[in-house]
DNA sequence: GTTTACTCTATTAAGTTGATGGGGTAATTA
DNA sequence: TAATTACCCCATCAACTTAATAGAGTAAAC
């Protein structure tokens, strides 16, 4: 299932893209536009800007913008910062890698078999999918 | 995230798969061999018994067993019944859709036009993947 | 220097997961 | 037919995560 933070965090972004000139949007204006709870859209924004998607003006006329093209901004790396690790088993993660506590060997696992396959459809997609391409 | 349900039933699976003769075995036996708890197993391979993927036999000998041959197992099956809707998010799902209560359009999301792709991916793979293809 | 809007910390209700215990029941076997 | 075996079901519970909210603080613009 998709966190409502990955989710707000797309339509945000995808919100900001879909402006005519890249000027700061508020918060309050984003959150009103995409249903979306304005606190909590606002850590969501800020983890946003940390990771680098996004500057912040503040005071008057401020407010989010972003800070590369849209078709620049990989789905890769949204959904690593939003959601997390793109594998469903630590054990198969490029990013987030870990083995499994209760899994003695990997290379004999048919859930790790599985789930490589999986990722690998996963990164295909988000690989090839920038902020540009969500645009309606 | 891969729910430990899932995983635990994707394991016992290919446990009874990879068995010589399709006879009976014990929930015990498996729990042992797949380091998994006992009684969370028994709920696991009572669900999948009831959807159709394994028999079971009671008294002195009794057991689990594969009803199907492995290569007719698809795991898109059996990762609906344990891991329930293949997509992330409702709007997306073929067998389990649900309008998204926070979103007014579908047509124009964009969350639905990512997911959309992953739904996709992920079922080819799941598609083309039966339990026999997990057997290493 | 006041306003505006971002920034940070903390709290909390609700839901889910994974594990466990105990009792009951059906089917084998002797 | 009685005892045994192993499935079957119900209830509980701690731990964790998610999503939402409140409130105080801070920096920049006018």
């Amino acid at each position: 299932m998709l966190s409502k933070k990955t989710k707000y965090g797309l339509k945000a972004l995808t919100y900001l893209a879909s402006q005519k000139e890249n000027t700061p949007v508020q918060i309050a204006e984003i959150a009103e536009n995409e249903n979306i709870s304005q606190k909590f859209l606002e850590s969501i924004l800020l983890s946003l800007r940390k990771s680098g998607f996004l500057g912040s003006k503040k005071g008057k006329g401020g407010g989010y913008y972003l800070i590369k093209e849209p078709k620049e901004i990989l789905m890769t790396d949204v959904m690593r910062i939003l959601e997390g690790p793109i594998a469903m088993v630590p054990c198969v993660s490029l990013n987030f890698y870990e083995k499994c506590d209760d899994c003695p060997n990997e290379a004999v696992c048919s859930v790790n078999k599985l789930m490589l396959k999986v990722r690998d459809a996963n990164l295909d997609v988000y690989r090839n999918n920038t902020l540009a391409d969500l645009i309606i």
